[in-house]
RNA sequence: GGGCCUGUAGCUCAGCUGGUUAGAGCACACGCUUGAUAAGCGUGGGGUCGGUAGUUCGAAUCUACCCAGGCCCA
């Protein structure tokens, strides 16, 4: 015979080398949508205990980028391994449709036909806009092989979820905790709304910094005279600066820390007070030197003093304030409780008024005297000006800073005093109790703990009122007759319950009768006519109340959730916003575990943005490589910080998928005639070294097991690296081959080897499952045995112990080392052209001690371990590596001493004609 | 400017509570194989562990400062 390659049981699959993953991935998922995969692991879990990932509702607006691949993919990963690890996991993906983002682009694109829309026909517009990008992102998610309840999952636009935000409200109001109060607030007059501190950017702005003189009143300057007698018959004044020139017409008070030293300078005859610390500072600034003091004084002498307002004929009051610093300006800081938080608390100390006389456009009303009509912006050189004229400005110069900016129209934004509506930290122990959840919570990692503890700590009330149209509204009434607002759990039940059949649109075109519980009364008045109120609410209170809105009303869900998995910027958004929600409606979180990623950046770690370039979109990727090289990405990388992506990362990652998939390959291509019922060898008379890889086998999927139980992927990668490229590619699968492919087919050998390769690419497939999702799925119905119509509804591999043998693992440490030597000599030889591949070689080999021992131990097997046609035993300590001696066997093409010359069996060595003689498998 | 976080070979990661010449895979170079073949095997080069100064008999591992980068905030 001329070829002897067609006795040989070489291997055979269709389980291609090119994955082709451009069409099988879209294949696989439109599959999984035919026969409901997800319905069908739900059913194969029903009953098992809950485990349940709730997800945070990526906003409805724009196409998917990285940072959504990455989150969406983890969830998965999660979702997928707890599945496998035998919980029942459902996933419901959801939405976050509200919001002005959504409302700016609809108003771009509608232009002037707005004009004659209704507000609810508006809202209608929007909620299409919304519904069209939920298309679009499913589609993609979708696309990255996330299996979920793609066809049901939540949006805060439904009707139900609508009434469920109003009733999570509604807990609010019913235990008094939910105020209406004048408040400066971060306001964009540009968008003429209040703005959540998530909604607020910070961007470079320059500013006009100003130095104001505030000379004393002539109550002040007898009171001063009496505390600091050195300033008696003095004309005294203070220093103030600010950035916000606009601001003086509305200043009320000038702050003093109460612990500093202050002092008065002379300037030209008169006193000037000004820290004392930052005298140098500021005499630098306005031109003078500020030494010699004429007096010295805590700020406490300051407290209650009067100083004339620079531009109006008012006072403006000495107050004290331990958030004055001494980083800049002058130490005493101009105080507008309309325009600041600080300055805000302290007018309510000092019982000033909330002053803030400006309309939703920053304009300034008619009754502010120079400045009437005129905008914020516009206002502050006038101020300056009008300064300047009356002597007050000693020294302007400009300010490079951050400013906050509107998140979406990236105008600068003000603080701003105005009727909000506000859900009170302090009360029913809000923040006492939000801490505390924190403190129950699990965090990953575990810094993500402080770091919400901090922002709990600190937040002021959250303001709840937007001045918007798309969202939630606030179902308030304002009395008509005497216009005080009325907010009550009636109220609330009554809009709910309207809510759940009409919809939120219902608040604008429905009857406002419909809206009011029967027997209202105005308490204020007695008045019985009510009039709507047009806020919204946040939109972080509407994807807040998510969990109120899905886990109590969905099958398989209930309150509170396992985990919240989010990019970590969400410690102050989604995270943060449920938590309040969560111990307002419930007393708790509404999650146990709080998993967070970082960010993804480009290939130097830095930020991703488009005017630099540098921006890698998940689509390009998933058309060039597929969307598992996505998955895999995700999954080695350490998600927990900042990963990077570009060219590079992306071959590299392809490279690996390659070489996990090779190797599978081969190893279901030895399974071509492998049935694992009737085929398979009982463990005790499996091949040592086929017990051996099992063993390895086991060791690594214990570990990956407990990684996925850990949340801990990239260890999943490691682990299945080694095993896959090391154990089994290099050296199992090497040393395997000849057995597999020469020896009978059915004999028990080969059989040993296929019992060992079955349940290791059988094992190898779950484990690899929740990451390579597609080409599992693929592998699994290549598989021989019977199986579950899909991976996904597999477990991952039980009874692993069986397999685990620590002893032989060790033994074969020491085989491997003795190997790696062997191969040293190999590569000098073949470096010098004595020996091509190995089979062409023989050793000769020699050892001392246990060494020894293991050689003698295993002299049979070391020309399969070595790879060599034959090995010699000598003694000494050394490896001699030289050409094998007699004829190269046809068909093995081992070299061996002799080669038959019997017909049909010509040049074949005595194995080889065995092996012949035994029957042939098809 | 403040809070939190990150920085180990070209890439992705190991390196436990400080202790032998800092590891793995991929990539790269060279050789082999052509019965895993747009694959596979072997050998090899490559890191002053972001920098500096300390603590210590000894630091990638502890401390301080600096540099670079990120998230959040002012």
């Amino acid at each position: 015979m001329a070829d002897w390659k067609d006795t040989c049981n070489l291997p055979r699959t269709a389980f291609s080398m090119k994955a082709n993953l451009q069409t099988t991935e879209p294949d696989t998922v439109a599959r999984w949508d035919a026969i409901d995969l997800y319905g069908k692991i739900r059913a194969a879990r029903k009953g098992a205990t809950r485990y349940q990932l709730h997800d945070g509702p990526p906003y409805a607006n724009g196409e998917i980028h990285m940072g959504h691949a990455l989150n969406k993919i983890l969830k998965d990963l999660v979702v997928k391994s707890h599945n496998m690890l035998g919980f029942d996991a459902p996933y419901i993906p959801g939405w976050d449709c509200h919001g002005l983002p959504i409302e700016l682009k609809v108003d771009r694109e509608l232009g002037p036909k707005k004009k004659q829309m209704s507000t609810a026909e508006f809202r209608r517009a929007c909620r299409a806009y919304a519904e069209k990008y939920v298309d679009i992102q499913r589609r993609d998610f979708k696309r990255l092989g996330v299996i979920g309840n793609w066809d049901a999952p939540y949006k805060t636009l439904e009707f139900e979820y609508q009434a469920a935000i109003v009733r999570a409200l509604g807990k609010f109001v019913e235990q008094g905790m939910v105020y209406k109060g004048k408040k400066p607030v971060h306001w964009c007059t540009q968008c003429r709304t209040a703005l959540a501190e998530a909604e607020v950017e910070y961007e470079a702005h320059v500013s006009p910094s100003i130095y104001v003189e505030f000379p004393l009143s002539d109550n002040g300057t007898a009171d001063v005279a009496k505390r600091v007698p050195e300033l008696a018959g003095k004309s005294v004044s203070v220093l103030i600066w600010t950035t916000t020139p606009w601001t003086i017409p509305n200043n009320l008070a000038i702050a003093f820390h109460p612990a500093f030293q202050y002092a008065a300078y002379d300037v030209d005859g008169k006193a000037v007070i000004v820290a004392k610390d930052l005298a140098e500072v500021v005499g630098a600034k306005i031109g003078r030197t500020l030494v010699n003091p004429l007096a010295v004084f805590d700020g406490t002498a300051m407290a209650g003093v009067a100083f004339r307002h620079p531009l109006y004929s008012r006072d403006s009051l000495g107050v004290l304030g331990d958030y004055v610093t001494l980083d800049a300006g002058t130490g005493a800081v101009h105080t507008a409780p309309g325009h600041g938080a600080d300055d805000y608390k302290t007018g309510v100390r000092y019982g000033l008024e909330i002053y803030a006389p400006l309309d939703a456009g920053g304009h300034y009303n008619e009754s502010v005297e120079l400045f009437a009509g005129l905008k914020v912006w516009d206002a502050n050189p006038k101020v300056e000006a009008a300064l300047k004229e009356r002597g007050r400005l000693w020294h302007r110069e400009d300010f490079h800073h951050q400013y906050p900016h509107c998140w979406r129209c990236h105008h600068p934004v003000i603080f701003l005093a105005t009727s909000q509506w506000f859900i009170a930290m302090e009360a029913k122990q809000l923040r006492e109790r939000a801490l505390q959840s924190i403190d129950a919570t699990r965090f990953i990692p575990d810094w993500g703990q402080a770091r919400i503890h901090g922002m709990i700590a600190n937040r002021p009330d959250w303001c709840i009122s937007r001045q918007r149209v798309w969202g939630v509204p606030i179902p308030a009434m304002d009395c008509a007759r005497c216009g005080r607002p009325v907010l009550t759990k009636a109220l609330v039940d009554k809009a709910a319950s309207v809510f759940d059949v009409y919809g939120a649109d219902a608040w604008y075109e429905r009857p406002v009768e419909e809206f009011i519980p029967d027997g209202m009364t105005c308490a204020e008045c007695g008045g019985t006519e009510f009039e709507r109120e047009g806020n919204i609410l946040d939109v972080w209170f509407d994807s807040g109340s998510s969990h109120e809105a899905v886990l109590p009303f969905r099958e398989d869900h209930a309150w509170p959730a396992d985990i919240y998995l989010e990019g970590s910027d969400q410690h102050r958004g989604w995270f943060h916003s449920s938590l309040l929600v969560g111990v307002g409606t419930r007393g708790r979180a509404p999650f146990n575990q709080v998993l967070t990623h970082g960010f993804v950046m480009d290939e130097r770690g830095r930020k991703m943005s488009k005017s630099l370039g540098n921006t890698v979109a998940p689509q390009d990727v998933i058309k060039q490589s597929g969307a598992e090289i996505l998955r895999l990405w995700v999954s080695m990388v350490d998600y927990r910080y900042d990963i990077n992506i570009g060219k590079e990362v992306l071959t590299r990652t392809v490279e690996s998928y390659r070489k996990f998939r090779n190797v599978i390959r081969v190893l279901v291509a030895n399974l071509y005639d492998f049935d694992p019922k009737d085929d398979s060898v009982p463990k005790a008379q499996l091949l040592e070294i086929d017990r051996w890889a099992l063993a390895r086998y086991a060791e690594a999927a214990e570990r990956i097991v407990k990684a996925y139980e850990d949340y801990d992927y990239p260890a999943i990668f490691q682990a299945a690296n080694q095993l896959i490229t090391v154990d089994l590619s290099a050296f199992y699968v090497d040393v395997t081959k000849d057995r597999m492919y020469t020896f009978g087919a059915k004999s028990e050998a080969r059989r040993s080897g296929q019992t060992a390769m079955y349940i290791i690419v059988d094992g190898l497939s779950r484990l690899l499952a929740p990451v390579l999702s597609v080409t599992m799925d693929e592998l699994w119905r290549l598989l021989p045995g019977t199986r579950e119509e899909s991976v996904h509804m597999a477990l991952f591999p039980v009874d692993l112990d069986q397999w685990q043998d620590a002893t032989l693992l060790d033994r074969w440490a020491g085989l491997a080392a003795v190997r790696d030597q062997v191969n040293l000599q190999l590569e000098e030889k073949r470096q010098d052209k004595t020996i091509a591949a190995n089979l062409s070689a023989r050793v000769a080999i020699g050892a001392e001690g246990d060494t020894a021992t293991l050689l003698h131990e295993y002299r049979d097997f070391l020309p399969t371990l070595f790879g060599v046609s034959d090995v010699e035993l000598t003694a000494g300590n050394r490896v001699t590596v030289e050409r094998a001696a007699g004829t190269k066997c046809e068909r093995c093409w081992r070299y061996v001493a002799a080669v038959s010359s019997g017909p049909d069996q010509t040049g074949l060595c005595p194995r080889c004609v065995a092996a012949l003689a035994e029957p042939v498998s098809l």
